[in-house]
RNA sequence: GGGCCAAUAGCUCAGUUGGCUAGAGCGCACCCCUGAUAAGGGUGAGGUCGGUGGUUCGACUCCACCUUGGCCCA
């Protein structure tokens, strides 16, 4: 037993258990205080070093943060930490989308019919309070997940100065033409007279009318005509086409002297509804063979074209749909495929114009029976009855809402080629994964010119000016400058306070008729807009990355790329990188109805912030990331591993003093360096391909193969046994020396509360970021040595297997009470042979032989006794141990 | 319904341009150690590579279709 106090067993006051808890806080602190972030940046840049620009997308603030945003902001703090430790200038600026109708609806929720007295700038300030305290509430979520960055000084949209800058990005595209108004159908309350977001409906059932009309061909010969069907009645007078599926039958259906076109699937129903008795069928045809027959609308002196269109379904009606372009959202898109007129004669109380016929001046709910008992009367209408369905209704006044085409903004995407020129940036730009490329190509290819305005209250204004005298909009120079200086100066809530007068200089005149009093726009911009312009905003030059998830193809690298190219002709980014989203372990969405919603502040609670982060580092996030409990205890797990492997060599180093030379130190140990250099390699790859899975994969087996199962169970006999100062175990400690600080700093973007924590227990002065990431050293290459090593490892296993059925028959506990006799030749035996006096320990048993023979392997029980102090069975001496240790005393 | 993407052991991931009986680590089972100890080590059992067709001498890999799931749109 006295033997053991001459042993240098591991030491150290880093404790076994992680706390991540309290380290974590500890850290954060010290960050804190040290100012490290700052400190590290300034450095970087004040020594003129590459600059490396991830420009953060902005989330909205309201509400905690969720596993979404955990993951997003610590991927991107991977990145920053790992280009501030490769020397970067690598600012990071986080930023908050704080304008928008998910904040808006916050309050009006909160605030109920209060809202109307409070006037809109009262409303506004609370939005804005509303929003920054949730700013707050996440930036101090985000810091305690350990990401870096200007959190002092993030970007706001609702800032003066980056509303300054939302101006002047639309008075840029406005000059050049871009911004254009026009007819687009929207949700309408013509009770309480206002737009309505889809998130302000309610469905409800309602009884509704069910009509079948009759639109006659032109051809007076032909005496043929489409049946359409349709709830609405009232909207007729807008019609401009009618629509018919290209795929579909269409057959011809002769009822008395006249035809009807109906599609094939719906025409037994048709016949039922409509109660005819007799009919035949007298021809059938594709439904593009009938594209540009001309028809006649029932009641109005109109002529309609046929047209075709995917949205015809077989659901319901006869398979030939009413067209009418203000009146519906379909109806809108396929109208400007085919270029139709958006008539629009409902005014903003739901009143028919009197352009409408029979429904002249009625409100729409009337001109509905009043427009059906006309054409009951000219023989259009061929059935009615009434129907209950789900129906929006408006939630603040619970009755019924309206389609209905309004004035609205828009971002012309074919003007001066603007999508062409958006497609090449995209093709300029490097997309990870490279299925993002072909992604938003399809997307910008096919979208719709970019509706901007909004019929909203919390969002910055449209700064545009309507002349009283001659109507014409004024939104460039003097017009735009003046509301960029009024944002700049006062923010945007000061459009909603001063007159037009106020806001403009002495004496501007209307770009076209002179005129001198002007109106303001009421609209507010589209928030897609706002946060779109942050490059303007925020960026100083060309962003290196945008990183967010696959839904942002659609969104903000979409609007961030079109008012870029129109405003400076190229991509805000020169590389866009995007994650999938969080699911459960069964795969499904995270929602709370299925309760199976991963919160990061438990975790953080549970597990610790590093645990979260090494989840993010540990699944591939171009495609989705699984996240539960089961899974999260997994990557504790490998965390605990890395920790304690990590805590061993701590352990093992602390009356290290003097480092070996490399041509000094024994070859296990220059195998081991050997194979540091290869995972610094392969780690610092990962990194720069952004495979930081691979980083978790590759360090995590390095641990648990190379370090634990392998190097450090066999270095455990050279560093306890041997003298504290003898060379063999200074050459060890000089491996591991080399092997911790790498590893902790290849760890550091990651797990970077526990390498701070375990680089202060290395002596090191300042923090683990400032030390620089590892690099890979030339002279550890050794290809003849590593090729040697693996017949010696195959070696090694081949001697436990032999072991473990030595251990099953009981003959043996442990490897150390076995020999093992070795034959082998050529290549094999010489690799063997010149490790010859090491082999016993390599392989941790009692003793090897080696013999010159066809290849196989003995292994019995060792007769020597046990060394008591190192435990090896040895000769040993009449003190009861062996040789060496005798010697090391 | 459309566009894009994914699917390899219970879990997280490898698997180069198609080529030996598909790999790793974890977890699990059994065993060892008690000088990394709320640690450490060994051995082993786990896969019709989502399914069905096709191309090929040969397919986890290429093609088509389907299923399931995700994002976006309708």
């Amino acid at each position: 037993m006295e033997y053991k106090q001459t042993l240098n067993l591991p030491k150290t006051d880093l404790p076994i258990r992680a706390n991540l808890q309290v380290v974590e806080e500890e850290c954060l602190k010290k960050w804190e205080e040290e100012n490290t972030y700052r400190k590290l940046e300034d450095k970087n840049k004040d020594k003129g070093h590459a600059k490396y620009i991830l420009h953060d997308g902005p989330p909205y603030p309201n509400g905690d943060i969720h596993l979404g945003h955990a993951l997003n902001k610590v991927l991107k703090d991977i990145i920053i930490k790992y280009k501030l430790m490769r020397g970067f200038h690598a600012p990071f600026v986080p930023g908050w989308d704080c304008h928008g109708l998910p904040i808006e609806t916050q309050l009006i929720k909160k605030l109920g019919d209060k809202r109307k007295e409070l006037g809109i700038l009262e409303f506004r300030k609370q939005c804005r309070e509303y929003a920054l305290g949730y700013v707050e509430l996440q930036k101090k979520e985000f810091v305690r997940l350990g990401c870096f960055g200007e959190w002092d000084n993030p970007y706001l949209t609702l800032n003066h100065d980056y509303e300054e800058k939302i101006a002047e990005v639309f008075g840029t595209l406005s000059e050049k033409g871009y911004i254009y108004r026009g007819l687009k159908p929207i949700h309408w309350c013509p009770s309480c007279e206002t737009a309505l977001a889809e998130a302000e409906l309610e469905y409800e059932d309602d009884k509704s009318p069910s009509i079948y009309v009759k639109f006659k061909v032109t051809n007076p010969l032909e005496r043929r005509s489409f049946v359409i069907w349709t709830t609405t009645p009232w909207t007729l007078p807008a019609n401009v086409a009618v629509a018919v599926h290209p795929d579909f039958e269409y057959v011809f259906l002769k009822v008395k002297d006249e035809t009807y076109v109906i599609a094939e699937g719906l025409l037994e129903n048709f016949v039922a509804k409509a109660g005819i008795p007799e009919y035949e069928i007298v021809g059938k045809t594709r439904g593009k063979n009938l594209e540009g027959t001309i028809l006649k609308h029932p009641f109005l002196d109109r002529e309609v074209p046929v047209i075709l269109g995917e949205i015809v379904t077989l659901e319901q009606g006869t398979g030939c749909v009413h067209i009418a372009p203000g009146h519906g959202q379909e109806d809108y898109l396929l109208g400007l495929k085919y270029k139709l007129p958006i008539i629009m004669p409902v005014n903003e109380k739901g009143v028919l114009d009197d352009t409408t016929g029979p429904g002249a001046g009625l409100y729409y709910d009337k001109a509905n029976k009043a427009i059906t008992e006309y054409m009951q009367q000219n023989g259009s209408l061929l059935h009615l009855e009434f129907f209950k369905h789900s129906y929006p209704h408006c939630w603040r006044c619970k009755k019924p809402v309206i389609f209905r085409a309004t004035e609205q903004w828009f971002v012309a995407v074919d003007h001066n080629d603007l999508r062409k020129k958006a497609l090449q940036a995209i093709k300029e730009t490097k997309w990870y994964p490279s299925w993002g490329e072909n992604r938003i190509t399809g997307m910008v290819e096919g979208r719709p010119d970019w509706c901007i305005s909004r019929q909203r209250s919390w969002g910055v204004p449209i700064p545009a000016f309507y002349c009283e005298n001659c109507g014409e909009v004024n939104t460039t120079g003097e017009f735009n400058k003046a509301a960029q200086e009024l944002f700049k100066k006062e923010g945007s809530d000061a459009w909603f306070k001063y007159d037009a007068s106020d806001i403009l200089p002495k004496g501007t005149k209307c770009q076209k008729c002179n005129g001198t009093n002007f109106k303001k726009e009421t609209d507010i911009l589209d928030v897609w807009f706002e946060s779109g312009s942050s490059h303007a905003a925020v960026l100083d030059g060309i962003a290196n990355l945008y990183l967010e998830g696959s839904d942002q193809h659609r969104g903000w690298f979409q609007t961030s790329l079109l008012t870029a190219v129109g405003t400076k002709g190229r991509a805000p980014f020169n590389a866009v990188l995007t994650h999938g989203f969080t699911i459960d372990d069964k795969g499904k969405k995270m929602s709370k109805s299925l309760g199976n919603v991963v919160n990061p502040q438990e975790v953080v609670k549970k597990y610790g912030a590093d645990v979260l982060r090494l989840w993010v580092a540990s699944t591939d996030f171009r495609n989705d990331m699984a996240a539960s409990d089961n899974i999260l205890k997994q990557v504790q797990d490998a965390y605990l591993k890395i920790r304690n492997t990590c805590r061993f060599l701590v352990s093992n180093l602390y009356d290290f003093d003097k480092p070996v030379e490399y041509r000094d130190l024994l070859e296990i140990d220059k195998w081991i360096l050997l194979r540091l250099n290869k995972l610094i390699e392969k780690v610092t790859k990962a990194y720069d391909e952004f495979e930081f899975h691979l980083v978790y994969h590759s360090v995590y087996e390095f641990c648990v193969k190379d370090l634990s199962a392998l190097y450090l169970d066999i270095l455990k006999d050279r560093l306890y046994c041997e003298k504290a100062d003898s060379p063999a175990r200074r050459s060890g400690q000089t491996a591991l020396a080399e092997i911790l600080a790498a590893l902790i700093k290849m760890l550091a973007p990651v797990l970077s509360f526990t390498s701070e924590n375990i680089a202060k227990y290395c002596g090191g002065q300042g923090s683990i970021f400032e030390s620089g990431f590892p690099h890979t050293n030339p002279k550890y290459y050794d290809q003849k040595l590593e090729e040697k090593w693996e017949i010696v490892l195959t070696a090694r296993e081949n001697v436990y297997k032999k072991i473990e059925e030595l251990r099953d028959k009981k003959e043996i506990k442990s490897s150390s009470q076995a020999t093992a006799t070795i034959y082998a030749k050529g290549e094999e035996l010489a690799a063997l042979k010149s490790q010859e006096f090491e082999l016993s320990t390599i392989f941790m048993v009692s003793e090897v032989f080696l013999k010159e023979g066809e290849n196989h392997l003995e292994v019995v029980p060792s007769t020597q006794p046990k060394c008591e102090r190192c435990w090896r069975l040895l000769p040993i001496t009449a003190a009861g141990i062996c040789k060496r240790c005798s010697e090391a005393i």
